[in-house]
DNA sequence: GATGAATGAGGGTTCATTCAT
DNA sequence: GATGAATGAACCCTCATTCAT
């Protein structure tokens, strides 16, 4: 009967995909996924419940299509492979401040994946491969290239990655934990933790 | 007549409650709070559902009894507070190795916790003030020494106790998440990561 | 678009309503309040026992739905208040044979409802306070001004409401019970009952 | 082994089975019968749960107990069988006066089986067939005898019984609905019932 | 006999999902 | 496509009853 407006339709859809998934990112990070109700999402979004049926197979779609927008954003905020030939520092501490900042932007969004990737073993396996690991992939080289030039001192790059990864990964949790001080020093921190990964804690007269 | 059993029998409420609590550790873990039943806790711990029921007024009382006995181990393991006059770089070093094999061997415990009280707003208050504030609380004026005896760089001891934490609890969490490196690599992970967190990435000579 | 369903909305959500509570009061009258099931009570409306609780939110508001609805239909057959100036004896018949002609009637709701309201502090609180007071408050001085009139002796009108009231109600409960004599004749038992009430049991002549 | 001290024993047991249906008849009229817990009725009574099931086989065994128990002490305290040649009115004054003292004075009992027995199919057919109806069977041909030596008018004996029950019944449920009237008038109320039921509520000159 | 921990059937309630309108 | 009433599976929890001590 209608005809195929296949760009509109399309974008219409994606419209109503995103509406939904704005009301189940702020549902899930209030109330977490299992406690979460379509009826609530469905609310939140101005719409009824079944309707969200006709956009989402059913209620773990709505998390992997929540994962998967947050993957993709991520993706475009992210200009990792684009490092280029700037001076080592200046691009990685750019580059540490604008992950933590943009992590920090969809705290909310990363806030509910985390939650039910935790406590979900086959979101989790997903989660991991298909977007913790990629990071990995991506920078272990970088730090091998960096130590290769001398840049850093000589430890398994698979392990500062992770080390790396584990810093932004537990301040982005204390930050959902309600942790008062990260909130205040959001500005400085990326920086701080930056000087401290790369020139340590430690006073200099006592090395 | 009848024995004085108060300590017997306290001692054998005692171990109903530990065997239920370790079966609900293992079953949250898995499945999550909300999504793990009491039948099957029951099965675990090898009793009747109604059996759970004499010793936790309800499914709640198991999360808060876990995260009670999660708190108090962790106390028990903690000898910060006796860090004594001990060569800073040796306790610090021996401190933060033990604190991350603690929190690796309640792997479990801490991941029902973490991925329940991402998704509880009261629980996470909660967890917050009584667990992970106290920690800041006794270590801020340790770190606060530590700079005035020049040992450490000038940072703001809220956020050197952020950033260490921040690691450790990120490193937990990549090992939740089911990171292969991070598992092989426990062994010396704590070391690296205080080497990286004192002396930095950097190489010297570039300072 | 769609239709304004305001009323008609309105009317089926009232009739599935009373189709529930119909269901309710026999279901409730066969096995009492406590030991009805909401399935049992589906199962009679020919509904799904979650449907019930579109309706009503929980087990309590059916039982206080019922006892509203009750309320309501006596308020509906009740034309005391228009007593008007019928001469004292004809009214009194009529209202009385008709008052008992209706609590036979819902015997089945008021069996729920006194079932129910003996057994539970607070519902017969509410019930007493609701339903029964207010009627004696309406007939107290329809009795003063009988009795100021001459035309009845001169007993406190609190007591007079008290004891037809008693009698009417014990009527009802001896009916409740399976009294086949005051089944077969509830016919003729308003008058006699009447009869007895105003002029006695004893004979005359021995006054 | 013990050998049988078979009255001591026995008395022990009766003892025993009062201190339950006591603690039994105080719960239940509290909370009725479906809500009361052998729990709680075991705290009452200052004994162990398992304990109640030595002297009563199940739950329904303790209410059948104490309608027992109920109507033992009612025939105990019914001496209409020796109405004797007494004259009529006195007499009937005084045990319509003693049935209602006894009647309040056990208004826990009766409240409590009363409220089961209406939502009991089989409870309510026993009690009815075992207490209510042997009393009228007593009562009829003592009405009988009256209407024939003329005392009274003539009514059938068997509504007789009915009118009278029931205000008796009904006076008890409004006092255990909390009528505040009947509970302050209780001394005067049964003569003004049976001034009432006896030379009617009508004023003699309007006759 | 007395105890009370243990059992497990059964009930109230929630909520993801369907489907007639 | 959109709706939201209806469904019924599944969960938490209670409590009568049993039985080892």
């Amino acid at each position: 009967m209608t005809e195929q407006h296949d760009p509109i339709q399309a974008q219409l859809i994606e419209a109503r995909r995103n509406q939904i998934l704005d009301a189940a990112t702020q549902v899930f990070a209030e109330k977490c996924f299992a406690r979460a109700t379509i009826k609530e999402i469905a609310r939140v979004a101005g719409i009824a419940d079944g309707t969200i049926y006709i956009y989402f197979k059913n209620k773990n779609e709505l998390m992997l299509g929540l994962m998967h927008r947050l993957n993709q954003s991520e993706q475009r905020a992210d200009d990792f492979a684009q490092a280029g030939e700037q001076p080592m520092e200046g691009f990685s501490a750019a580059y540490f401040r604008q992950r933590l900042q943009f992590m920090g932007s969809q705290m909310s969004a990363f806030q509910a994946v985390l939650q039910e990737v935790l406590g979900n073993e086959e979101l989790r396996t997903e989660y991991f491969a298909k977007i913790i690991e990629p990071t990995f992939a991506i920078a272990e080289p970088y730090f091998q290239k960096l130590i290769d030039e001398g840049s850093l001192r000589t430890f398994e790059p698979a392990l500062i990655t992770r080390v790396i990864t584990s810093t932004a990964l537990g301040l982005l949790m204390l930050q959902m934990l309600g942790d008062k001080v990260v909130e205040e020093k959001q500005e400085v921190l990326p920086d701080v933790i930056f000087e401290i990964l790369f020139h340590g804690l430690a006073s200099r007269r006592e090395t």
